[in-house]
DNA sequence: GAGCACTGC
């Protein structure tokens, strides 16, 4: 290991040395089954650098360290720690941006340190916590160490923090920097154990980590990843899905069956489009060719189908897997030889201005593209297709936009509140938002009544402490605390659940009359929130059948996280002892609490038959997802605002204006006084 | 008149 002060190293990919070879190849020539426990971990890249590893993170507050793929450095560094007994007064946390991340790792590792899961390793993420008191390597998802520190800012359970994949930038992680640095900083004023912060990335652009922690020194990390060669398009292409295209029937009539190519490109729609017409042109290849198994792969397809990629094609079949950038981070297919990437991504931008969330189709910044061509590597050399020119690689932005600059910030800004972050204005973030993001948040949190001013300085309501005991946006909070007024808690719980979820309707294009006859008999004419409500309640009395869920065109695997969320929600009003009545059949009342929670969210019909919202008089039209699609009630609310093609209202309940008046009648005098203007 | 990248509490 090299120990780099401040000039990160040079090189991207760097080759592991002869020796290292091959004394990997010997490891994998035994099996790893042969190896004991402690061989394989000797076996690993990073072990030869234990001892100065070790000798660094004892003395050192901070540290960044920077090791490529297969360097083990999120499995073993935790371990080197407790071995060299730093740390040991308290619990190693070592956070990941996802779920099954933390679990796998934590299970991993408890099976290195032969100890069994929630005992010395555990892990902690929402729903599930199997940590104990002798848990001393605990991993959780950031969001959750998140939570933890509403709980205590100071994090004193934790004697090190290791913020893990930080280049990928998440918000959580994002906020955690600046927590645990204060965290850090307020320990040793106050004479407390001390808090060591560890911040472990992928990506050599470490300057601003460590510039942030004080000028942390950078130890690197050699990784396993194997050579790539890079090929760029002579010419800039106007068409990529055509090159993309090109480029795979190219390689498929060139190399050997057993080389599997991944495509990267933006979309469901986009790629369920290339897989007919790669399954229809594969069809009428000279018998020379192999044959094609080609495999979409993108969040929203039911999970069976997710598993295909993991499985070999028959031999003398070659596998083309056509991928969001889900196989950029969250899936690792393996043996993957072939990388096309297009150098595009359907990715959220924020308009601050206008409280405007548009999903466009972009450009890739540098290293997204590195991160994609990585995946041609993981288990032997590999090729990478890019299907733009080396010029336009150089004009890509080097990093991408960290989300905290691309997000509504209002359940970040409550988060800062009840940290008691002493004034969130000039709250020291590694990327600051801009000032117009963090003041659009700050008034959306007035006007929920979440917020006031007190000796000009912005500080929670009541309200707004309550509010943030739930794991959900402010307004839907909100829309939980009113609830007791309108009798109807238990119906908006189910409501919001269902809103916070990834949604429980499943739409094959296919069979979209079939669709369409299923939903039938849970339409309500009051709008989508009933609708689902009316679902739900089917799922619930129907014992939760699986059966039912798909004759019903039901996600039953996100049904049943609604479920989760909802018991959550439930427990946390509880535990406030707000009173949980149902309004059973009435649901007029569940609309205006929506009316009331939502308020800000409202659009009217104007003469002309087009929408505008109440907030901004911004045109905005109906989804074509929504019941509502083809009608035109006179006063809606919705949950979200998305721009793709059109600016589209998604989830609408109809509502009477009056409702709206009432639940904030100086919010919308002020609109009639602009309006008017 | 016609559509939805990816996470997470």
């Amino acid at each position: 290991m090299n120990h780099y002060p401040k000039q990160p190293p040079a090189k991207k990919f760097k080759p592991a040395s002869p020796s290292d070879q091959q004394k990997r190849k010997a490891a994998m020539q035994c099996g790893p089954s042969r190896l004991s426990v402690e061989e394989q971990r000797r076996s690993l890249p990073i072990y030869q650098a234990r001892p100065h590893i070790i000798g660094q993170l004892r003395q050192l507050d901070c540290a960044v360290i920077i090791g490529e793929t297969g360097s083990g450095k999120t499995t073993q560094i935790p371990q080197y720690l407790y071995e060299a007994c730093i740390g040991r007064q308290g619990v190693i946390a070592v956070t990941q941006p996802r779920r099954v991340a933390a679990i796998s790792l934590a299970t991993r590792v408890s099976e290195e340190r032969k100890a069994e899961l929630s005992k010395l390793v555990g892990y902690t993420v929402r729903f599930e916590d199997a940590t104990s008191e002798e848990t001393k390597i605990k991993f959780l998802t950031d969001g959750m160490l998140l939570r933890e520190a509403i709980g205590d800012p100071l994090l004193r359970m934790y004697s090190v923090v290791i913020l893990d994949e930080a280049h990928e930038r998440t918000i959580h992680t994002d906020v955690l920097f600046g927590v645990v640095k204060s965290a850090q900083k307020k320990r040793k004023e106050q004479g407390k154990q001390p808090l060591k912060i560890i911040i472990m990335s992928a990506t050599m652009d470490v300057d601003m980590f460590s510039r942030y922690f004080n000028s942390a020194p950078v130890l690197y990390l050699e990784g396993r990843q194997h050579p790539i060669q890079i090929f760029y398009t002579k010419e800039s292409q106007s068409d990529y899905l055509q090159a993309a295209l090109v480029t795979v029937f190219q390689v498929h009539q060139e190399v050997p069956a057993s080389h599997d190519i991944l495509v990267f490109l933006t979309g469901q729609e986009e790629i369920e489009a290339m897989t007919k017409t790669c399954r229809d042109i594969s069809k009428h290849l000279p018998d020379s060719c192999p044959q094609m198994v080609v495999m979409p792969l993108y969040a929203s397809l039911p999970h069976f189908q997710q598993l295909r990629v993991f499985h070999n094609a028959p031999k003398g079949h070659r596998k083309v897997i056509l991928s969001t950038n889900i196989a950029e981070t969250s899936i690792t297919i393996p043996g993957i030889k072939y990388v096309v990437d297009t150098g595009m991504v359907k990715a959220k931008k924020y308009n601050p201005e206008s409280g405007l969330e548009v999903l466009a189709v972009q450009r890739v910044s540098k290293a997204q593209a590195w991160q994609r061509t990585g995946r041609a590597g993981r288990e032997d050399s590999g090729i990478c297709y890019r299907l733009y020119t080396e010029d336009e690689f150089e004009n890509f932005d080097e990093m991408t936009v960290p989300e905290i600059q691309r997000c509504n910030l209002a359940s970040v800004v409550l988060q800062l509140l009840v940290l008691k972050v002493p004034d969130i204005l000039t709250f020291d973030f590694m990327s600051k938002p801009s000032p117009d993001s963090m003041q659009a948040a700050v008034k959306q949190l007035d006007l929920l009544g979440a917020v006031e001013r007190k000796e000009n300085q912005i500080v929670l309501t009541p309200l707004g402490k309550k509010m943030a005991a739930f794991p959900l946006e402010p307004k839907f909070s909100k829309t939980i605390l009113l609830s007791p007024k309108y009798h109807c808690t238990e119906e908006i719980l189910t409501i919001v659940s269902l809103l916070s979820v990834d949604s429980v309707l499943h739409n094959p294009p296919a069979k979209r009359d079939d669709v369409q006859t299923a939903r039938k008999k849970f339409i309500s004419s009051e709008g989508d929130h009933i609708t689902l409500l009316n679902i739900y309640r089917a799922f619930k009395n129907l014992g939760k059948n699986k059966e039912w869920c798909r004759e019903n065109f039901i996600n039953g695997r996100n049904m049943a996280m609604v479920s989760d969320v909802r018991s959550q929600l439930r427990d946390i009003c509880l535990k406030m002892s707000m009173p949980l009545e149902s309004s059973r059949t009435d649901t007029q009342n569940i609309r205006q609490c929506l009316a009331h929670g939502l308020f800000m969210h409202a659009a009217e019909l104007q003469p002309d038959g087009t929408y505008t919202t109440v907030d901004t008089h911004q045109l905005v039209a109906i989804h074509p997802s929504s019941i509502l699609f083809h009608c035109k009630p006179a006063c809606i609310v919705y949950n979200e605002l998305l721009h793709t093609s059109k600016c589209y209202m998604r989830d609408l309940s109809v509502v009477d204006a009056d409702w709206l008046f009432e639940a904030a009648p100086e919010y919308f005098r002020q609109k009639l006084k602009t309006t008017k203007k």
